[in-house]
DNA sequence: ATTCCTAACTAACAAGTGTTAGTTTTGTGT
DNA sequence: ACACAAAACTAACACTTGTTAGTTAGGAAT
């Protein structure tokens, strides 16, 4: 259960590992190899290979519902409340792309209350986002299109810019900020 | 190599499959489970697990390449070009969603030569989509951001568009086409 | 009836899977 | 030098993987 410093570099290694090739791919010998080990050394740190899985994909889910919570409790309006949720997207894909593609990809191999927990933290999280966008469009900050299409809009750019920071890699994360957050908001006409 | 009818059947069976769990967690036993048959019994149709998949994404990629084609043939403005992609993409989207699952997420277990072969298709479709963008700035008509970080807002949300699609399944294709492209196009506020 | 073709079957394979048990090495504090 | 814990090792397990070989059932055409 507890995360020592060993079994934290296995699960940053596997982390690569799974953003390479998916989680079903990715066997406990090529974890093993990438580590200079062999494949059961690892179950002197680790419970299992879904263990991996599950800490990955819970604690980033858990970051991203406190963040919500953060967002929440501020007397922003909901631009800028949106505007603070594309920069806590962008912070978390900069530092932490491998378990992101992990949550993105991988989830449905988790163990099923643990699938169940973490579609709940999600759904939560997107109920929040959601409601944010209808108060948007209420106060006439927001345009009045589908909310659905609007919050996946800019969802779905959010959640996959891992696969794409990687390749533009240098660009300045202030830069991103600024021109993501300009082009997610105010279109591009 | 040539599809004869049954052979699409288990294309078909088989991308709904690896649309939910993804290709490396799905076994010729889950196939031939789903198609009422035995695993062997596959083998009279397709040459391999892998052919499966390599059918669904080199196929569909080509449908995006001559997509693009037909959209550079037209004397259309910048913008309009975008337009007539959006709903290229959402076409596929909706009759295709499965393929594109694979295409998405599972190009990298094909073989080796076909990997390269789909990298290639993919990297000169974005490369002609970032053309339009650029031509777009020159004549005025888009906001001179950054090109990369406009093609990768558009791409990645019309990338997928799959996911959502299926769980507000029932939402009228004109509505998200007119929704869709006023958001990419327009933004938000 | 006999031949053919399609598409199913049974049986088995060699390799690879995650994991466990028991043992040895390694390094650190006494 | 010695003890102890951490972390590696070897060896093996039961099961699953994709795939092949050879055979059989069912119709259609001769």
């Amino acid at each position: 259960m507890k995360i020592t410093p060993r079994k934290a570099e296995i699960i940053h290694i596997a982390s690569q590992l799974f953003k390479e090739k998916g989680y079903s791919a990715v066997t406990v010998r090529d974890i093993a190899d990438a580590m200079g080990i062999k494949a059961s050394s690892l179950y002197n740190h680790i419970e299992s290979k879904q263990e991996i899985l599950s800490v990955l994909v819970l604690d980033l889910a858990r970051e991203f519902t406190e963040g919500m919570q953060l967002v929440l409790q501020t007397a922003n309006s909901p631009l800028q409340k949106i505007e603070q949720l594309i920069k806590l997207h962008i912070r978390i894909t900069v530092n932490q792309s491998e378990a992101l593609a992990a949550l993105n990809n991988d989830w449905m191999h988790m163990q099923e209350t643990e699938v169940k927990e973490f579609v709940a933290m999600r759904e939560a999280y997107e109920e929040h986002f959601r409601s944010i966008i209808k108060e948007g469009i209420s106060v006439g900050q927001i345009q009045a299109r589908h909310p659905e299409v609007i919050l996946f809009s800019i969802l779905s750019t959010l959640r996959t810019l891992y696969l794409w920071y990687q390749k533009r890699g240098k660009l300045d994360i202030n830069i991103l900020e600024r021109d993501m957050t300009a082009v997610l908001l105010r279109g591009i006409v």
